[in-house]
DNA sequence: GCGAAACCGCGTACAGCGTACCCAGTGGAG
DNA sequence: CTCCACTGGGTACGCTGTACGCGGTTTCGC
């Protein structure tokens, strides 16, 4: 009943009004989460462990998350904690949308497994909010709302997939087991097949470009994004044809 | 012993070179596992699940496939079977890459629990390699393999990212069990809150402005895929300054 | 034709998971 | 000072993925 009174976590105050003060915060417990899955991968920060880690019993951690769901929530806005904007509009908007897609892939980059969470996009913890006034203020002024949304959608989407594809090989190594070398060996064998059995010319052809030295991950990432900045430059420049909204 | 043989699923024969003929086969089990997250989510497609519904023992799944992440395996590669690409280099790019996200599209609103599954990149199942070979095949010629890759990258973020935006709401009405209304009904009271503390101006504009009326979803997605396809339109008529290959 | 080997389907068993429930202790509100 | 909403936490349950071993079936090498 007292959890089901809440629409999410972030509705539930973190000290209650009256009773014997906590223990442990919500920041503790998030960082006890990031440290085990840092290590080991958000699967293996499971309750018990959680707890654990920072030295409660298994179930004390029900009193403050009601679910593990809700854990994960926490620790999806820490990280997005990390991600600084604090200095965003500064006039510059094209510079300003680069930091911000830097800062998120170093985030990434540090913690691969957020691959793997799954938040509800509706449950607005602090750090979301945030992050949602620092960079839509960016566009704001010199878009519409709609097209401000869209747009940064679109930016999040492009950071999103480029450091997908970025990570999945890594997060392959980390759990297999196997090192790097060790597991394009063990892959090999596939992609030889495919490419003998002939039917793939195309995929044949990536894998031959694949041989030669390419650009650094950072350069492509920079590269793919300042195609979609220019992207965005062409709405920013015409302003939006839809309705009401003119400077 | 035996399973460990193979780096994935796909190296694995269908078929045994001794012994029995298998009751069941890849395509049936894959199937079941469809139905059942059709219906409850991919979470209930579980091993003893699926091979209930095709009339199996609980174990005589592992028979087939050496572990449930490569059931999920199998279920990600029928999913891109049911995307059609078979008319696709047209000679008109445009309408094919139009054709591909909408493709996408429409099979991620069918099964909406897609968000939640985690492929490996690099299994190579046959579904995967057409869906590359139809796709790059359209800008094959135009730009470089590395330019290819890149756009075609690009357009899958777009498309995953709006789904995946799309998808979320109803998502989580399924999750919670509750209608629509009721749903944000419940989440109402957080966005109160936030907009009622006044430190958020630019999500009040947003939840202001999401109360009029907007464009159907589909051509929301229509109009940010238009804007990601003039993108890819600049490097298409561009000819890449890379190393190596002009027309 | 005939072992032997490789496979089949499947029952049992186990560790680990999220979490419902219950308990005794605690500290602020009245 | 009393009350009771709160605390931390132990026990227990149903579920999960899956290791292992069984007896029967098919195919290969001889």
């Amino acid at each position: 009943m007292t959890d089901a009174e809440y629409v999410n976590i972030w509705m539930r105050p973190e000290r209650p009004a009256r009773g014997p003060k906590p223990t442990y915060s919500r920041a503790q417990i998030a960082e006890a989460a990031i440290r085990i899955a840092d290590a080991e991968g958000l699967e293996a920060a499971t309750m018990r462990r959680v707890a654990a880690e920072i030295g409660a019993g298994a179930m004390s951690l029900y009193r403050y998350v009601p679910s593990r769901d809700d854990l994960v929530e926490l620790v999806a806005d820490r990280l997005q904690g990390e991600i600084d904007v604090s200095g965003l509009p500064s006039g510059d908007w094209r510079a300003d949308l680069a930091h911000y897609a830097h800062e998120v892939r170093a985030m990434w980059l540090r913690h691969p497994w957020v691959a793997t969470v799954h938040r509800s996009l509706h449950s607005y913890g602090p750090n979301q909010l945030r992050l949602i006034e620092h960079v839509m203020g960016v566009l704001d002024g010199h878009v519409s709302i709609d097209e401000n949304l869209q747009l940064i959608a679109l930016l999040n989407s492009y950071v999103e997939g480029a450091v997908r594809e970025e990570i999945s090989s890594t997060e392959e190594v980390r759990r297999s087991g196997l090192s790097e070398p060790e597991r394009i060996a063990r892959s090999y064998p596939r992609i030889r097949q495919v490419v003998e059995s002939g039917d793939y010319p195309i995929f044949t052809k990536i894998v031959m470009q694949a041989r030669r030295p390419r650009l650094s991950r950072e350069d492509q990432f920079r590269h793919g994004l300042d195609r979609v900045l220019d992207c965005i430059a062409t709405a920013v420049t015409t302003p939006a044809p839809v309705l009401g909204e003119e400077p």
